[in-house]
RNA sequence: GGAGACUUGUCCGAGUGGUUGAAGGAGCACGCCUGGAAAGUGUGUAUACGGGAAACUGUAUCAAGGGUUCGAAUCCCUUAGUCUCCGCCA
């Protein structure tokens, strides 16, 4: 959520921010702008009145004390009145800040400077490559036939059980999960990410915290009996840990890093790119998120950005990163590099990783700040990225690394998974 | 799930209808003291929104929301949470 004094303050340029991300309701930063001033003038004369009936219940007090009853009563009489003038402008007021509000949440974030115009997946900006793509042998197989050959995922048992998107992982499939989440949490903790397991449901004030309501509510699975909602990401636990605090500003930056489960329901995808591990309900996603002061965002940006490249070289994977351009950035986002593996097998990129920073998009609606050196409280920035989702990383794995006879694990992951090869 | 006790500022803790945004203590910050530190001592120490160049000032907030009242931390209702006992249970 965007602060109004800033949109206030920076009209044009916030405007022509929006238009880079493709946002169409240009208008409503200028009807957002009115209606508080508008607020503010009905919180000036609420203030007033109430100031007025603060003042003269002292005096009922004192007149009651003095045995003063006939004053007393008339005051009373003045108070009444005040308190019908009051009604309608609490009234008005509660209602102007719903539309400030309401109208708030559906302005994205602003992009950075440096994300690129452009409105689908084609305008989005390759930043470098990595990797070498490997020469499959002849009849290299797709990761969802090696999965069936080496009996690592069972798709069909999954439907059977629960239901599509919902895969069994089995023996040699089940242990390199383990083994890959195992992999990515010492990775992580080894840069000075702290560990956490969160619950994997959260109440409505966290979903609203990270976004998640009240746009996407079809996306994720929601228990409605207590109202809970099945996580989508690590990333709404974590965050939502420091929701309405105020930390010290040497406490920053704050570095978490989590394993979980996510849940997605996915609506209305159907199709080829939900073949395989592509596009699941459940899936298992290694998470960090990294709450820092406002100067030194970008920089950080940057650090997780070689953090990722780094996990992805050790997993020794062909991979790309890309700057999102505005069409194609999340909501949310003020910057976004994703992360692409070449599938050498279905040759195409999968994205397996997305960095982004959100400046004071996530923290200024869940009011996560600091006290700097002044002693004035500013927003934090949040950022987060996946390190890393494993389904499209197995699925990379599998294809990528497959020979005639089996599966080649790569070398970091070998004292994890306890073999050299999957056959 | 049943019964009871409880929820006050960074923390502890006083406060059962009227100058209480909130006593007292601890912590923290700054100053004095000291060769340095501890001890001592002085001052300061919530957040949001509004007005003001600023000093300062108005309003709201004592788990959350609603109600009673001229006036609520204090009374009533609802919800959430904590603790104790009983039941059930991995």
């Amino acid at each position: 959520m965007l602060q109004v004094n800033y949109l206030r303050a920076n009209k044009d340029e916030a405007i022509a921010r929006l238009k880079v991300k493709n946002f169409q309701e240009i208008s409503l930063v200028e009807t957002i702008v009115a209606n508080d001033d508008e607020r503010k003038k009905l919180q000036s004369r609420l203030d007033e009145i109430q100031s007025k009936i603060n003042a003269a219940s002292k005096e009922i007090g004192l007149l009651m004390a003095k045995g003063n009853k006939e004053d007393a009563a008339a005051k009373k009489e003045e108070v009444a009145e005040l308190k019908s003038a009051l009604l309608p402008i609490s009234e008005e007021l509660t209602s102007v800040e719903k539309n400030i509000y309401e109208d708030l949440v559906k302005l994205p974030n602003l992009p950075h400077n440096s994300v690129p115009a452009g409105t689908s997946p084609e305008h989005n900006e390759v930043v470098r490559e990595g990797g070498q793509k490997p020469t499959l042998h002849k009849g290299a197989l797709p990761h969802w036939d090696l999965a069936k050959k080496y009996e690592l995922i069972n798709f069909e048992l999954g439907n059977k059980v629960t239901g599509a998107g919902f895969p069994f992982y089995k023996g040699q499939g089940a242990k390199l999960q383990r083994a890959l989440i195992q992999y990515f949490l010492d990775f992580n903790t080894g840069k000075g990410y702290t560990e956490y397991e969160p619950p994997l449901m959260v109440n409505e004030a966290s979903a609203y915290g990270t976004g998640q309501l009240p746009d996407k509510e079809g996306q994720m699975y929601h228990a409605t009996e207590d109202n809970f909602y099945l996580i989508p990401t690590a990333e709404v636990p974590l965050t939502n840990i420091y929701r309405e605090d105020i930390v010290k500003e040497n406490e920053l930056p704050i570095k978490m890093t989590a394993y979980t489960p996510c849940f997605r329901r996915e609506a209305g995808s159907y199709g080829k790119d939900v073949r395989g591990l592509n596009r699941l309900h459940q899936f298992d996603k290694v998470e960090l998120v990294q709450l820092v002061h406002p100067d030194n965002s970008y920089e950080v940006l940057e650090e997780m950005l070689l953090h990722v490249e780094s996990l992805l070289q050790s997993l020794e994977l062909p991979y790309r990163i890309l700057r999102l351009c505005g069409g194609d950035m999340s909501f949310a986002s003020a910057l976004t590099y994703d992360f692409e593996v070449y599938s050498a097998a279905q040759k195409k990129w999968l994205e397996v990783s997305s960095v982004s920073n959100f400046e004071i998009f996530q923290t200024n609606r869940m009011k996560i700040r600091f006290k700097n050196a002044d002693g004035k409280i500013q927003l934090v920035h949040s950022l987060n990225g996946s390190s890393l989702a494993l389904p499209r990383i197995v699925a990379a794995l599998l294809e990528n690394h497959q020979v005639r006879d089996g599966i080649k694990v790569p070398k970091a992951l070998q004292p994890y998974f306890g073999k050299e090869m999957i056959d």
